[in-house]
DNA sequence: CGGCCAGTTGAGTGTGGTCAATCGTTGTGG
DNA sequence: CCACAACGATTGACCACACTCAACTGGCCG
């Protein structure tokens, strides 16, 4: 079984919160926090798939999962990771259109979608939170855009880190140490890189003297400030 | 002056509308119209620019606009296009985080963040529209990161013209044209590309038969299937 | 007619992808 | 307890797709 004691969900550097944590307390006061909605997932095991139905949205409470869509020859795109407390599966469609995989063993709670609909109906507020929520998701996804589509490699993984830095990291005796939940193959399919240029960028960082890895997963920023400067330019 | 009446707006192909169009229909009933918050911009002419703060939003009567982003070098890219009927500048944040740019002359109606955040305080059903939208655009904008980061540069021209083609083509006499209001360098931000590129690919699919110009911004689709085919996979 | 600008085409280059070998950790079974 | 398999990560050699630089074309407007 696996221990979740012993993963944190820290508050992160700088990250101002918005959005999906609020929206989770609306939810969950109203819900009653219903325990059997939560449910454990396995590595690997699927949320939902592109195409599902959409019944049912989820909130993060341990654990991480990544959101993608899949080409027909194979070829993946990760649109998002999903942290602790991140609300993943909200969409007005009918269907689903990606998928989101549990990359580490994590607990979700499952939102009916009707529970929702009530909400949005019933409080006005709770709409309103919604709306900034989706807001929130649409400014990061064209913000990713141009990461994807026109930085370097290495401005990338830069970026990459930053970000991750911002909402997820924390500092242990004055250093700034981020944790890395997901394999090279989700980093490189999220910044529309192949995991060899990946690594290969990661071990320049290392040589540079901007990161150290005690772990391939565990990242210890050494120069956060010429990190920012490649992430912003190259 | 340019001649606006020359101008059509084309209902599109296989296009269900969603979102924008309703939610402005909301506003204008509510606004009663005021055709004083509507205004002409030249071509290159801004509606706002990345930092501005956002005090109204805009949406598109005639002509074409494009929200883009600016990297401190010079790198552009692309975020959405903007046709008749859309909406562009919404956004929770204080301040705009992309510009947006006329690139034809174009109409716009301006509307005050006042007034939707008046219509959100008592019309719940703009709301759940507004809600809508923002969840459509949300969805394109993953979408589009597909396409950016994973596919070809050929995909990527089939992608976006099928894309036009289905929102902003129309038929005559038997044929699918669709216009394209901006330049290739616009397409190429859009993308990912250069403009060189952009124009080989063009070249390379006229030489295939998938299509016509008659002007470079006119284009003539002579085989939807191909082109579809080549959008999907390769 | 000439200048201007968008677009097209060509030649050469470089960044990141492909293919392949190796390393290191983890977990399993003898 | 060690051997081995399995898997993720790393590193290297080579290659190709798209970029860069550059010349040229064609339409539009003064």
């Amino acid at each position: 079984m696996y221990d979740f004691a012993s993963e944190s969900t820290p508050a992160g550097i700088d990250y101002a919160p918005i959005g999906s944590r609020d929206l989770c307390d609306v939810v969950n006061a109203d819900c009653g926090r219903r325990s059997d909605a939560v449910r454990l997932y396995d590595l690997h095991e699927h949320l939902f798939f592109d195409g599902d139905e959409i019944c049912q949205i989820y909130e993060i409470i341990e654990g991480y999962v990544c959101v993608y869509k899949l080409m027909s020859d194979g070829r993946r795109q990760v649109i998002s990771f999903g942290f602790p407390g991140d609300l993943v599966g909200f969409s007005v469609d009918q269907t689903h259109r990606f998928s989101a995989e549990a990359i580490t063993m994590c607990r979700a709670r499952a939102i009916p979608m009707q529970a929702i609909d009530k909400l949005v109906e019933d409080r006005p507020d709770f709409s309103r939170k919604l709306l900034r929520f989706a807001a929130f998701e649409l400014a990061n996804a064209r913000e990713q855009l141009l990461t994807v589509a026109r930085k370097s490699a290495t401005e990338k993984l830069a970026t990459f880190l930053v970000a991750l830095i911002q909402r997820h990291g924390h500092r242990t005796d004055g250093d700034i140490i981020v944790e890395l939940p997901m394999t090279r193959t989700d980093i490189a399919d999220y910044l529309g890189l192949t995991i060899e240029t990946v690594s290969r960028v990661i071990s320049k960082f290392r040589r540079a003297g901007l990161i150290e890895l005690t772990h391939p997963t565990t990242v210890r920023v050494v120069d956060m400030d010429r990190l920012r400067g490649i992430a912003e330019i190259g």
